[in-house]
DNA sequence: TTAGGGTTATTT
DNA sequence: AAATAACCCTAA
C-alpha cells in the first residue's frame, strides 16, 4: 500500500473544515476496508471524525452507537478508557430517551426502542462479552425497562437531561482519542520541516554577522531525517506558533529552504515508490515508450508518473480537488504532462552585477557567492548562478 | 555543490 | 530553423 495514500487520506479524513470528505467513501474508495492490519490509524481516525461529525450537526442517534463499537473493535484487546463507556452507556439511553415523547410508556416507539436497543443491540454485546458492557449501562437497563411498566419511572426519566450528558462524555472521548492518535503523519513532517528551516536561517543570518572569512568547510551538521514523530510532537506547539506570528521575516530565505525541504521529502516518497513502478515497466504491452534508448531515458520516464494511470492497479482513485500546483517538482519529469517549472524571470543588472562581483571575489563557488548576497540573489538558486555565468561566457 | 547535458519558451 | 535565456536533471 502507498504510503503517500495513506498519509493524504489520513490528512483529509483529519480535517474537519472539508465538508466534501466523507471518511466512508474516501476510505472505501481507496480500498482500505479490507486491509485492516497495517491502517487502524486510518480506520480509527475516520471513525472519530464521523462522530465529531454527527456531533457538530446535532446528531446523537443509533449510527453513533455502530461507530462506538466500530471504535472497540479497532482497540481490539487493550482496556477501554471510561469516557467510551460513558459515551455507550449515555448514548444508548439517549437513542431510547428520545423515544419519549407521548406521555405514557404505552403509546408511542418507546417500547420498540427498548427492545431493539437494550434487547437485541446490547444483548450481542454481552454475549461477547464486550467492555462496552458497564455496571452504568447495567443500571439504565434495569431502570430503562422499568419505565416500559412504570408510568411514574417513565415520566422521571422523560424529564431528564441525558443528551446533554451524551453529548459531554461523547466530545470527552473524542478529546482524548484525537490526543492518543497525536498528530497526522503530514503535519508531523511539515512541522519538522519548518523546525529544521528555522534552525538553517537563524545559521544563515549567523553566519554574515560574523563575517565569515575561513574556509568554506565549517562544521554544519545535518541531522534532520532520523527524528520522526517524537521531536515533532513536543516541539509541536511552540512551532505552530512561531509560525503564524514569523510570517514576514522570513518570507524569501524560509519559504525556500521549506521549498527545498518539502523536495526532499518528495523524493524520498519517490524512492518508496519507485520499485513497483519498476516492477511495472518490465510488464510487456507498455505503449508508451517512444525511443527504447537504454538506461537513463527509459528509466526516468518511468519513473515520472506517466504509471499512475496504468491500469494494472485497479484501485479507484478518488477524485479530489488538485491542490495549488507546486514549483518544485522532483515527481514529475521531461514529457510527463506539463511539467511545473519556476516562472522564467529574467535577470536584473543589479544581480549581474552583483554575480560578476562575485566571481572576482570568490571564484566559481556559486553557493558562497549567494550567501554574500542573500538579498540580491534571494530568487536565484546556486546553479542559476552558474548557469547565467555560462550564459554570460557565451 | 558543481559541471555539464538537456528542456522549454521566446525571439530572431 | 536556429539562437538565446532561463530553468531542470543528474553524476560525481
Amino acid at each position: 500500500m502507498k504510503v503517500m495514500d495513506k498519509w493524504v487520506a489520513e490528512f483529509f479524513i483529519r480535517c474537519q473544515k472539508n465538508p466534501r470528505v466523507s471518511p466512508t467513501n474516501l476510505l472505501s474508495a481507496l480500498k482500505f476496508r479490507e486491509s485492516a492490519g497495517d491502517c487502524s490509524y486510518l480506520k480509527k481516525s475516520s471513525v472519530l471524525r464521523e462522530i465529531s461529525d454527527s456531533l457538530i450537526r446535532g446528531n446523537v442517534a443509533e449510527g453513533t452507537l455502530d461507530l462506538l463499537e466500530t471504535l472497540e473493535k479497532l482497540h481490539r484487546g487493550s482496556v477501554l478508557t471510561e469516557s467510551h463507556k460513558f459515551a455507550y452507556c449515555w448514548t444508548a439511553v439517549e437513542c431510547t430517551v428520545r423515544l419519549m415523547w407521548p406521555l405514557s410508556a404505552s403509546e408511542g416507539l418507546y417500547g420498540d426502542a427498548v427492545e431493539r436497543i437494550w434487547t437485541k443491540r446490547i444483548g450481542v454485546l454481552k454475549e461477547r462479552g464486550s467492555g462496552l458492557v458497564s455496571e452504568e449501562l447495567l443500571k439504565w437497563e434495569a431502570d430503562l425497562r422499568k419505565a416500559v411498566e412504570d408510568d411514574e419511572v417513565y415520566k422521571r426519566i422523560r424529564e431528564s437531561n441525558v443528551r446533554y450528558s451524551a453529548v459531554c462524555f461523547l466530545n470527552q472521548l473524542l478529546k482524548e482519542q484525537w490526543a492518543v492518535l497525536g498528530s497526522c503523519s503530514l503535519e508531523s513532517v511539515a512541522q519538522r520541516m519548518l523546525l529544521k528551516s528555522r534552525k538553517a536561517v537563524d545559521k544563515g543570518t549567523r553566519r554574515l554577522d560574523e563575517g565569515e572569512k575561513e574556509n568554506g568547510e565549517d562544521n554544519r551538521d545535518v541531522h534532520g531525517v532520523e527524528c520522526p514523530q517524537h521531536a515533532a510532537g513536543e516541539e509541536e506547539e511552540r512551532t505552530m506558533g512561531v509560525q503564524e506570528q514569523e510570517h514576514e521575516p522570513s518570507l524569501d530565505e524560509g519559504d525556500k529552504m521549506v521549498a527545498r525541504e518539502l523536495k526532499d521529502f518528495l523524493l524520498e516518497i519517490q524512492r518508496q515508490m519507485d520499485p513497483s513502478f519498476t516492477r511495472q515497466l518490465q510488464e510487456p504491452n507498455n505503449a508508451n515508450i517512444t525511443t527504447p534508448q537504454p538506461s537513463r531515458r527509459v528509466n526516468s520516464t518511468g519513473t515520472s508518473g506517466q504509471q499512475q494511470d496504468s491500469a494494472s492497479e485497479n484501485r479507484v482513485r478518488p477524485h479530489l480537488p488538485t491542490p495549488e500546483p507546486l514549483n518544485v517538482s522532483p515527481l514529475k519529469k521531461k514529457r510527463a504532462n506539463p511539467v511545473a517549472r519556476r516562472i522564467k524571470k529574467f535577470w536584473t543588472p543589479e544581480e549581474v552585477a552583483v554575480l560578476r562581483e562575485g566571481v572576482k571575489e570568490y571564484g566559481k563557488s556559486w553557493k558562497e557567492i549567494k550567501n554574500a548576497n542573500p538579498e540580491v540573489l534571494a530568487e536565484r538558486t546556486e546553479v542559476d548562478l552558474k548557469d547565467k555565468w555560462r550564459n554570460l561566457l557565451r
